[in-house]
DNA sequence: CGGCGTTTTGACAGGCTTCAAGGGCCGTGG
DNA sequence: CCACGGCCCTTGAAGCCTGTCAAAACGCCG
């Protein structure tokens, strides 16, 4: 993500204190448990989620490596969503006592931690926005070349090229679609030619497009500063 | 909103360098713009919202006090939403160059703000859970609900009665929906007995009902722990 | 080859939006 | 004191976007 100083180096290495490689599928976190630690996505992709008792899904948003998850059930107790390994992943295991230790010792990771939590709270208002007041067509655009742009950052593309670990059904509880309706927004979407996506390959053709078609200001993707 | 410390309430009062009091109407942050400090909330209620260039308009949610704003501008450089005062506001002023001191010096402090950072994903993710998949009848349930839940941890409900000082089209932009579904819908709910909305004063007549129509567990509303 | 999860297509119903206009409240100014 | 304008709330009607129901096609894997 960035440069480390020696000290923080040593800090997290004294923190790292196991590697998790859960399988495609996995749950990672479960709404209303207690969770013992938090993660950083080293490789993988998950989906944080929310469920509702008579089925109904909504994904909050999807997790690439650089990521953290479950910050929020370790600063408040309780999960109130679940998180879903979409791809075998590697994740760096941090113990959710310790974290008070993190921020006594080394406030350089401390910033990084908030840092991270308004980064994704800023993926968040996006999405609020998507779901409030864009139309279908708009919205999967949205989506879509948000995920494009995160893939980017972290090296996940070749070429134009993504490989998107979920289905069309993840894809409708992103939007807060129906199943049906994304299927055919997501033809038309093709049909565009700012796009392609068959099978579980991503291709992106046209990027100024695809941006009009979404209304969409590519939000300058902030690096974390050096303070 | 705790206990301090001597210690901790030493370094508050050292930056605590200024309050400030917009009039209702006052816009405190800009979209696009930098911010030069972020503002804890200590009396009053604010929007934060997102616009698009056609004039859709999204509100992401409402501060009340306790509520920190400007935390987004402040680690990742520009505003990416607005702020406006709904009501005259007592703002307590943070320097955004100073977060970094705090960060070192103070950690319980720097710990706080990555709370109240969590607190505020838990809200957009339920939130966004109700854009997505709830009907406008629940979406509207919830919203109140909520709404009135908070006020009430912070002292603004007398008996069962607010004070919202926000108009239905802003309930409207909250929601995701036009201002003539929201009215119909408004209507609809009161309609059930559970609640009544005159003029700015809300009345919640029937809790349970209420939190039942809306899909809602009463999210235990978390008190920051003392570490 | 058979089975299952995913994608695709069609038809129809309905929730929500849009357009339009009227009503209520309140502060301002003549 | 009353008329006026502006903002907010309310109500009606028409139509579109999206959801639901249903079934078939596809692709993958055992």
């Amino acid at each position: 993500m960035r440069d480390f100083s020696p000290q923080e180096l040593a800090f997290v290495q004294q923190f790292k204190r196991a590697e998790l490689s859960p399988k495609a599928g996995t749950i990672l976190f479960e709404e209303g448990a207690e969770s013992a630690h938090l993660y950083t996505v080293l490789s993988g992709w998950a989906v944080r989620f929310k469920e509702m008792p008579d089925g109904r899904r909504q994904v909050l948003n999807f997790a690439l490596p650089g990521d953290f998850i479950g910050l929020q059930g370790a600063m408040l107790s309780t999960m109130q969503h679940s998180v879903q390994a979409l791809t075998d992943m590697l994740l760096c295991v941090f113990p959710r006592a310790r974290l008070w230790d993190l921020y006594e010792r080394c406030p350089s990771l401390a910033f990084d931690v908030t840092w991270l939590a308004a980064r994704q709270e800023r993926l968040l208002d996006e999405n609020l926005l998507s779901l409030g007041r864009r139309s279908a067509l708009e919205r999967a655009a949205c989506l879509l070349l948000s995920l494009f742009v995160r893939a980017e950052r972290v090296g996940l593309v070749e070429g134009n090229r993504v490989l998107f670990p979920f289905t069309q059904q993840d894809v409708a509880d992103a939007l807060g679609l129906s199943l049906v309706h994304t299927n055919r927004t997501l033809h038309r979407l093709a049909r565009t030619g700012t796009m392609r996506w068959r099978g579980r390959s991503f291709e992106l053709l046209d990027r100024t497009a695809l941006t009009r078609l979404a209304g969409y200001e590519p939000p300058a993707w902030q690096q974390r500063p050096f303070i």
